[in-house]
This record gives C-alpha cells, structure tokens and sequence, in this order.
DNA sequence: GCTCTGCTCAGAGGA
C-alpha cells in the first residue's frame, strides 16, 4: 500500500533500538490525499487544511536524509508501506521495498538528477544559463543520432553523411568542415558498430531506441538512449579512462531503470557505451576490447537516485539556490568553476568554489529573484500540465482538447510503413468530429492508448484531417495522440533572465534599470513618411535611438507598415537588424511588408520551423542542413534576420550579434520573452499596445507586464503613439479612443471615418433589418448562460450572419468574435463564417464583426474583467459591428454599461 | 471561473 498526503509535522532524526540493532528514524504527520475511505470517490483528496485527523509515518534508514529535507506543506509519497498498530492508533512505516517521494508533483529530468549528482551548483548553473553552442556537445548530439540510426538498421556512412549534414548551421557557426566532423564520428561509430557486432544483433536481442519515459510515482521524466532485452544503454562519446562507469553516468541509466520498474519491467543490468574507450583499453590487462561497460542496478542504488531526485525537489519547493555543499564534489577539477564563482559573485550566492568579482547593484539582484521565482512558478504550471496525463481520463482529456483518443489504426500491416533512416509512419482514422490543440508539426505523444503506463512513443505529426499521420523513431499502434507539454519557454526565459543582467552591457542594464535616461542622438533630417506625422516621427525616434525606442501602435495604426520603414531606414545607415515578434504570424508580417516596399530578398533570412513559417515566406527561410560554411555564411551575411523571440533564444541564434533588434507584439510578451531579443542588439526599438491583449502566462506572476508596458510608462518620452488608425469608421472607433487612448486615436482620413456598408460591392443597407443600420448595434437575444456557452444567443447571431448575408455582404467579410472556445464551437456550428475567441482575432480584422458576450446575469469572470480583451473585440470591425449579448449584465458593470450607451445611442 | 503561442522533445560533453 502507498501513502499519499501534506506534511504537516517532520519529526527529528533519532537512533532507536530495534530487534535488527540501532537504527535511525524520523517521523512525518502527514494529511492523507490519496482516497483513504475506499469508496472511489476520492473525497479526502484537497481536504488538507486540518479537519482530516494526520497519520504518522516513520521513514526508516537513509530515507532519514529525505525527511530532513521535508518541510511542511510539502506532498509525499511513501510506496510500500508497512501498516502498524500502536496504542489504538494505525502506523505507517517504510518497508524494505519502500521509496519516499518528496513533492512527487515536480518532474525532474533524468539529466538533472545526474548533473545535480556531479555537482549541485553544475545542476543550477546548467538551467541558468543554458548549454551554449560548443563543438563536443553538438558532436555528441550527432554520434547518439547514428547510434540510433544503426540501432533501426540503417546504414553507417548514409547516416553519418545526413546527421553531419543536418548538423551543418551549428557546425559552420563553429567554424567546423564537413569532412573532419564525419571522420570523428565515424571513429566513434565504429565503436559501436563494433560492439553492435560482437553478435548481439542477429539474435532476438530486443533492441529499441529512444525511450521516452515519465514517472508519475517517483516524479522523474526522461529520454532513455536505448533499451536492450528491456535493460537501458546509455552512449557517452566522452573519455572515462577508468575500469568503473562514472557514478553519475551509472545514475542516469538507473533512473531509466527506475521508472521501467514502475512499468512493471525491471532492469537490474544497465549498460554504459564509450564510444572513445577502444584503443584505450586494448592496453589493459583485462584484456577487454569492449567499450560497454555493464553495471548491475540494485535497489540501493535505485534508493539513491530517488533520494537525488528528493534533494532536487525540496530546492525548487522553496526555490533556494544550492551551494555545492549538498554534495562532497571537488571544485578544484572543475570546468564550470570560473562560471561558478562568477555567478555566485554577481548574485551574491553561497558557493563552495568561493566568489568573484563585485555583486550586481541590490536593484538588479532583486530583479533576478524576482523573476526566478515568477519563471519557476511557471515551471510548475508547466509540470501541471504533464501530471494531467495520468490524472485526467482519456475522455477528460480529449473534452479538454488535449488529446484525440479513439483514433483507428488501420488494420496491420497497413497502419504502419518503415521509412527512410529506419524511422516509421503510423497511420490512423481521426474520428469525424474531434479536435485538439494539436496542430501538424507538433511533437505528441502517440500512444496505444495509455500515454504513460502502455507504449508510448514521441511523435511528429505530419497530417491531421479525418486522418492521423505521425512519423516515429519506433512503431506504436496509434490509437491516442497527446499534447506533450515542454519547459522548453521556461528555459529559454530563464537563460533570457541570466545574459541580460550577467553577460549583458552595463549601459544597456542602466537605462533598464531607471540609473539613467534613454538617449537619442539627431541623425536623422529625413522625412520618411510624409502624409502620417506620428509614424515618420516613430521611424525617426528609432534611427535616434542610442538606447531603445517604444512603438505605440493601436488597432489600424498602420504598425506593419511602420515596422517596415523603420527596418528600411535602419538597414540604410549600415544597421544589421533583428526582426522579432512573439508570433510566428507577427513576423511573417513584417516581413511581407517589408518585401513588399522592396526590400532586397537576398538579405533577408527568416529563421524558424518549417512549419511555423508561412508558406510565402519560405524562400527566404534558413535551411539548417547543408554544408557547414555556406550555412554559417547565409545566416551571418543576412542584414536582417527574423525570427520569433522563441526563436532568439535558441543556441544558434544566442550565438548572433545585431546593432538593432525590432520586436513586435512586444505588449504581448514577458518581460524574459522581450529580453530575449533584445540581448542580442546594442539598441532596440518595441512596437506594440499594452492597451490589448498582455502576455500569456500560467501562473499570476511578475510575468504579466510586459517590457513594453514598463518601458512606456517609465519614459515617455522615449515613445510615439500612432494616432491615425486607417481601419474603423468614425462611429466604430470612438468608444475605444475615448476609453483607452486618451481620445487620442483619430480616423487617419475623412474616408475612412464615414465609412459604410453600403460602400461594399453588391451591398444594400436598406435590406438590413433596422436593428442592424446603425454601424454599432446592440442586439439582446434574451438567451441563457449555459457553462461557457450561451445557445439561444449563438442562434441570434448565426440568424445576424444571414441578414447581413442577405443584405449582400460577402461571408468572407464577416466575422463573430466569442469570449468563450465552447461559444465559439457552438456558433460555428450555425454558420460558415469566421468565428474565433478574441486572443485569436487579435491582429486581424473584417468589415462586418458581431461580438458575442455570452453572459447573462452577472459579468463575473476573468474573462470579463480584463477590459483589454474587450478593446480588442471591439476594434476588429471597419464598417459594421453589432453587439450581442444580456443587457441587464452588460448594465450591471460601469464599464460595460458605457458600451451600452454608446451602441445604443 | 479563461484566454493560449512558442519550441522539435530532451539531451548532447569537457578532464
């Protein structure tokens, strides 16, 4: 039986006598969440605030360490526990069998647990900062990819040829040749080829590759390189010159080992690969040729890794920073050292290495923690997301559009194909009406229908209509496909976070930091725009910038275009510019301007997934593979590169250097998301409108104001507001501009603000009903709130749809914005017009636009409360919008009562 | 109570 429950007591450790000797204990009172009463129901879990009477469990042994570890309201979870009554009372105790899991919520890495085992201050180091780009590690990379290759069969030097190939951008940007990388990862094939060879694989040997696996008990995830007769390989392309695998190599493979017990595997055997060991120790007395270096996996060791992973949680429960204490490593041998008593300098932070150079001024210090901790809160959102692959029902899942389940694989063989490298197609039947947020292109999680305990394998889709195509390194009958959550953003913010304020200029960090103000120097006499004063002034402000310039663009403001010249004039004075945004969409924008006011293609690259990048900006997209020179040399001659800010932190890019960055939709980014970007530039120039929509983010957190935001409202003066809009008519822009942009926000032309309906080809306003004829309308359809959908309004709206239909307006000119995703399905359902939630209009727009406002009584909601988002809705239309919703609700709020007045007026 | 885009995923190593 398992314990699940809230510390809410830890005992002392202290020696008792027992029957087998002296043996130390300490004790948890822990508030069961685990379903207790055995009626299913699970009505003791979240019930932890004190009413439920705690159970007392001693952790017997070396799980002493983890209980000194524990902390109240931290989660544990003690496996296998041996039940016992004393005075009256029920006991729980560990067993010989038992593991104690601490916050088992928190998923560590496999390749945490072994950094943190090499070094704890390594572990921390790694997430701040990231792996830069260096040869042994992208060398590596490519030796695990053929070991794979020629696990799945595939041919050596075909392998090789394509992996250095698809290596190509990071080897040139390393100023490595083709030739010499193939030679050294053939030496280091050859060794396993060898031990391949040594007779293993003609027999039923049970090969696989790349295995990912997660554990919900031990709160472990990673990616095993291998498994042979169910027993995990791990390949190092690193020197060990000893006769032992090194301890925190052996680590890993046993967390592997670990999480496949959990499966019901066990692996007692794990096996280490050097692929430089040959020669090496073909001069040993041993005499062993081999470079497999087996070990054997006992429960002692696997106690161990669980107890690493327990000193992983409890850091991140209360986000401390280790010190390299935790663990008896020797700093001396170090390669991170310099690094480390740097780092530790700067942020002023305990380290075993010591410390050098001064501390960063209190204020940037207080930045950083502040920001730490709001990106790990995010982590944790994060690993909420994963926990609800095993905590949500397929069908839980599937409503939550998180996972297609049901899916047919055709009858074998035909729901499988091996393709080129070894690697497999699956193929399945999508049943008619599911969705997800799945997407081609994605990595998922393809499953027999049990992603974590049944087969699961990590996929690529590669179509996704009423049928399912994903390619894979191994085959698994499709029957479920799962969003696969990643810290991948987490990562990138955070390493974000780190060269700002450690790698980056202090000039730069002083104008960030309120120490000075933003200069500008007058260089520019041009007139670039000469019939919009406020955006030849935004392009002027951006030319003078010394420090950074601020864009403020509302709906229709002509931003794009804006963007555009200011690129232009950049480029003109010499400038290498960094085009950013935080959609993929955004960018692709401004590069289409961009082209379009022609710009020369041949400067531009656009850096991005295949398909992230819109089709018509492919000709310019940076292939990856190739040889390593020409790669190295599109990337660097490219006076403007593109890319999302995702993107920026990526190693490669990291690893560039521009006078200007330009980031767009800067209002809809984090601060991290922002900075990322903007590292990589001496000056740099944000556009956007924090009066729409503010950055995404999981948790409530410092992450919810944007760099934009902060920076216009610190220094003004260092802004431009573009206050001409060229899309609504007078009528239908007057409620924003007077609410949110200071009544500032005029039509750019007279034609534009008297603009009608009637203007359309084919379109007859007197056909429209009379509810319809002013351009803002209200309508009230006296529906219901049902969940997040409301029915009878959804039918008044697609009924709207065809009155302006009939009136002669073209379906492709009309669109519904919904606050909801469930109201959203639910008009979409009656009409074949464009619906959307407002985050998802935002950016575009259409000549008619009806909004749905769902509510009805009450406008209690987030959703509502964010007047924002409502802005956003209601600055989508040109020349018509109409209003949908409860008029009671609507009055009940001061703020919604004034777009009643005025679309009633 | 809600909105939801990014990114190959995670891991690849030095002495």
């Amino acid at each position: 039986m398992n314990v699940r429950g809230r510390i809410v007591e830890v005992g002392e450790e202290r020696e008792v006598e027992t029957s087998y000797g002296s043996r130390s204990l300490a004790e948890l009172s822990v508030v069961r969440t685990d379903d207790t009463d055995g009626d299913g129901d699970g009505d003791a879990a979240g019930d932890t605030d004190g009413d439920a009477d705690p159970i007392r469990v001693t952790l017997w042994g070396k799980w002493t360490q983890s209980a000194e570890l524990a902390e109240p309201g931290m989660d544990v979870l003690v496996t296998d526990v041996e039940e016992s009554e004393y005075r009256g009372e029920t006991t729980y105790g560990t067993s010989k069998e038992s593991y104690v899991v601490l916050e088992p919520g928190f998923l560590v890495d496999v390749t945490n647990i072994r950094s943190w085992v090499q070094c704890p201050r390594m572990y921390y180091l790694n997430k701040l900062s990231g792996i830069p780009l260096n040869y042994p590690v992208v060398k590596g990379t490519i030796v695990h990819e053929v070991f794979g290759d020629l696990l799945r069969g595939r041919e050596l030097d075909e392998s090789i040829d394509e992996r250095v190939r698809e290596a190509g951008l990071q080897l040139g940007l390393l100023g490595y040749e083709a030739d010499e990388v193939r030679d050294e990862v053939r030496r280091n094939a050859a060794a396993i080829e060898g031990w391949l060879a040594q007779g293993t694989l003609t027999e039923e040997d049970g090969w696989r590759s790349e295995y990912t696996l997660i554990s919900p008990t031990f709160g472990v995830k990673g990616r095993a390189d291998a498994l042979r007769r169910g027993m995990p390989v791990e390949l190092k392309t690193g020197k060990n010159t000893n006769r032992e695998p090194r301890f925190q190599d052996k680590i890993q493979a046993a967390a592997y080992a670990l999480m496949l017990d959990e499966r019901g595997v066990p692996a007692n055997t794990g096996t280490l690969l050097y692929t430089k060991n040959t020669a090496l120790e073909r001069n040993e007395e041993t005499g062993d040729l081999s470079p497999a270096k087996e070990f054997s996996i006992g429960k002692g060791l696997l106690d161990f890794v669980v107890r690493t992973r327990n000193q992983i949680a409890a850091m991140e429960f209360d986000m401390s920073v280790p010190t390299g204490f935790e663990a008896d490593a020797k700093c001396e041998y170090c390669f991170e050292k310099d690094t480390c008593m740097v780092v530790s300098g700067r942020l002023d932070q305990e380290s075993k290495a010591g410390q050098i150079g001064k501390p960063l001024p209190e204020a940037e210090r207080e930045y950083f923690d502040r920001l730490y901790r709001a990106i790990e809160e995010e982590r944790r959102e994060t690993h909420a997301e994963y926990r609800k692959l095993w905590e949500q029902t397929a069908e839980e899942r599937a409503d939550d559009d998180r996972a297609l389940i049901d899916l047919e694989p055709y009858p074998e063989p035909d729901d499988r194909r091996e393709i080129e490298g070894g690697r497999w197609e699956l193929r399945a039947r999508k049943p008619d009406d599911a969705v997800s947020k799945l997407r081609e292109g994605d990595v998922a999680l393809a499953s027999d229908g049990d992603p974590v305990s049944g087969h699961a394998e990590l996929v690529r889709i590669e179509r996704l209509d009423d049928e399912v195509v994903v390619t894979a390194d191994e085959p698994v009958t499709l029957r479920r496909l799962d969003v696969y959550p990643s810290e991948l953003s987490v990562d990138r913010m955070l390493t974000a976070v780190h060269d700002a304020l450690l790698k980056g200029d202090p000039d730069r960090k002083d104008v960030l930091f309120g120490r000075r103000d933003p200069e500008f120097s007058n260089r520019s006499e041009e007139t670039y725009i000469d019939n919009n004063d406020a955006q030849d002034e935004a392009v002027k402000l951006a030319v003078d910038a010394d420090d950074f310039a601020l864009v403020h663009g509302p709906p229709g403001t002509g931003k794009t275009y804006t963007i555009a010249q200011i690129i232009r004039a950049l480029v003109a004075d010499g400038n290498r510019v960094l085009l950013s945004a935080f959609t993929n969409r955004a960018v692709d924008n401004a590069l289409e301007a961009l082209r379009e006011q022609g710009f020369p293609t041949d400067e531009i690259v656009r850096v991005g997934t295949e398909n992230g990048v819109r089709e018509d900006m492919l000709d310019v997209r940076l292939e990856r593979s190739g040889d390593p020179n020409d790669r190295a040399a599109a990337l660097r001659d490219a006076s403007v590169v593109a890319a999302t800010t995702a993107t920026c932190g990526s190693r490669v890019v990291r690893e560039q250097a521009f006078d200007v960055a330009l980031v767009d939709e800067a209002s809809q980014l984090t601060e991290p998301g922002t900075l990322a970007a903007v590292n990589l530039a001496e000056t740099f120039v944000l556009v956007g409108d924090h009066e729409q929509l503010p950055p995404v983010v999981r948790a409530e957190n410092d992450l919810q104001t944007s760099l934009f935001e902060r920076l216009v409202t610190d220094h003004p003066e260092a802004s431009v507001m573009l206050d001409r809009q060229y899309r609504m008519s007078q009528r239908i822009q007057a409620f924003s501009s007077a609410e949110f942009y200071d009544g500032e926000l005029r039509p750019a032309t007279g034609e534009v603000a008297a603009q009608r309906l009637s203007q359309l080809p084919g379109v007859d306003e007197n056909a429209l009903p009379s509810e319809l004829r002013d351009p803002v309308s209200f309508v009230d359809p006296d529906g219901r709130r049902v969940g997040n959908t409301n029915p009878t309004e959804a039918g008044r709206i697609a009924e709207l749809v065809d009155a302006y239909e009939a009136a002669g307006v073209a379906p492709d000119d009309i669109g519904v914005i919904a606050p909801f995703r469930a109201q959203v399905a639910e008009i979409s359902r009656r009409t074949d017009v464009t619906v959307d939630t407002v985050d998802r209009f935002q950016g575009s727009s259409k000549e008619v636009v009806i909004v749905s406002f769902v509510a009805s009584g009450s406008l209690d909601g987030p959703i509502f409360e964010d007047h924002r988002r409502i802005n956003v809705a209601l600055t989508r239309a040109k020349k018509a919008l109409t209003l949908v919703g409860d008029a009671d609700a609507l009055a009940s709020d001061p703020f919604y009562r004034r777009i009643l007045d005025w679309a009633r007026r």
